[in-house]
DNA sequence: GGGGTTGGATACTCATGGTATCCAATGGTA
DNA sequence: TACCATTGGATACCATGAGTATCCAACCCC
């Protein structure tokens, strides 16, 4: 198909389209003349992978750039991809990586996990806990203890869900990655309100009790009140 | 204490604390002469938190103004605060609010919680599955069974731990959602590495064993679920 | 064979998030 | 009391990022 009609299929400007183009996001179409190009599925697709790494995961051009070209040209190595995958993540992390740690390590030693001062998610980490310190609520040791073992559980249910063949791995791995995290976090903050909902004795016809009901297939509320 | 003091104390430069007084993000020093201001403790504290919103959680000048605005003025409500809060926080989602999120739709009813197009992050979290969807990565119900359960119970946490007291639970409850994210998210990813090294053989940048016996809950490696 | 696409290059715009300058009033120190 | 560095406040400036818009010349298809 010609330019215009990816125009069509994707929705995005073609002027945004030749920016993908000029910085190597998304690759050419196969020219068939000096002013023809063709393009296929494979490019409205990767249009859309481009439009969900900028624009739900936060991604910049740049670290979507870096993280396109892993899946394009995957290292043999799953784990060491995996792990420049999450450098390109944000939060931005400064590179002053040869510096020690010291609340991402006491964390990582709680859950009995290798802390290597190596990966980005250490320092990524290490970040995040020093700015919940300094807002005011550090990780405790309880929430900690919540936290810790139910992550763990999704991170095993997603590294089992990874398909065995090398290359699809990759890219299962690192979009998978990328991708599911704004869906956890859009899902606690729903469980939040329906949590707060139910236990704060909300308004409106919820005057359910502060035990939790059966969380799945449960449903009989209704009417949870909205914000502004 | 003088402002030359909050940029020793903070390390922040003075033009940029000078920016964020001129853009309402950090209170006015009480005045005592013309050219000259007190500042005190608050507002060191102020300063961090303006951080780690910016800096960690990712927030705009103007969406951390929003968030601090709610903080310093909480609404008798901390059902909505919690809600408004939430809408400050990213993905920015395009305000076509009344229009049907399908696919939030049907996972909040598998996971019997109400659906209210009204919330903020039921935008959120629909963006965030046609996100997945369009990454080739769809949130299939297998996945939604595990993702589900655990979130909802890390949110239980979340809310059992909001104190009493209505001023600081507003406080503590915006500031807590924003500041464990990317806290969730970092142990997520490093929980990834951990899984991935135990289950696929370890080959990172540190070449230690990983002497520790399978963890929690673990079933061995098999693979490919995948239902794309 | 001519008008409407293209590809490719270049230039422009807009919003952010700071920085840098300038100024006039201080006010602590000598 | 003189004086100069420090403030607050206002305004101007700058770098980056992410597109947008324009041009142009080569095509293609009708």
């Amino acid at each position: 198909m010609r330019i215009s009609e990816l125009v069509e299929r994707t929705g995005v400007p073609l002027a945004t389209l030749k920016f993908y183009l000029r910085e190597g996001l998304l690759p050419a179409g196969e020219a068939t003349s000096a002013t023809r190009a063709e393009y296929g599925e494979a490019h409205v697709r990767r249009i859309a992978v481009i439009r969900a790494l900028t624009e739900t995961v936060g991604l910049s051009v740049q670290k979507a750039r870096e993280v396109l070209a892993l899946i394009d040209r995957p290292e043999d190595d799953l784990f060491a991809t995996l792990g420049r995958a999450i450098a390109a993540l944000p939060p931005d992390v400064t590179p002053k990586s040869t510096q020690d740690h010291p609340r991402a390590r006491a964390v990582l030693e709680k859950l009995g996990q290798v802390y290597d001062p190596g990966f980005v998610a250490v320092a990524q980490l290490e970040q995040a806990l020093a700015a919940a310190e300094s807002a005011g609520i550090p990780l405790d040791d309880a929430r900690l203890a919540v936290y810790g073992p139910h992550i763990r559980a999704i991170a095993e249910f997603d590294v089992d869900s990874i398909p065995r063949e090398a290359t699809a791995a990759v890219e299962y791995a690192v979009l998978g990655t990328a991708v599911h995290e704004p869906v956890l976090i859009a899902l606690r903050r729903l469980a939040h309100q329906d949590v707060a909902a139910r236990r704060l004795g909300k308004k409106g016809p919820d005057p359910r009790a502060s035990k939790r009901p059966p969380a799945r297939g449960a449903s009989s509320g209704r009417s949870r009140p909205k914000e502004s």
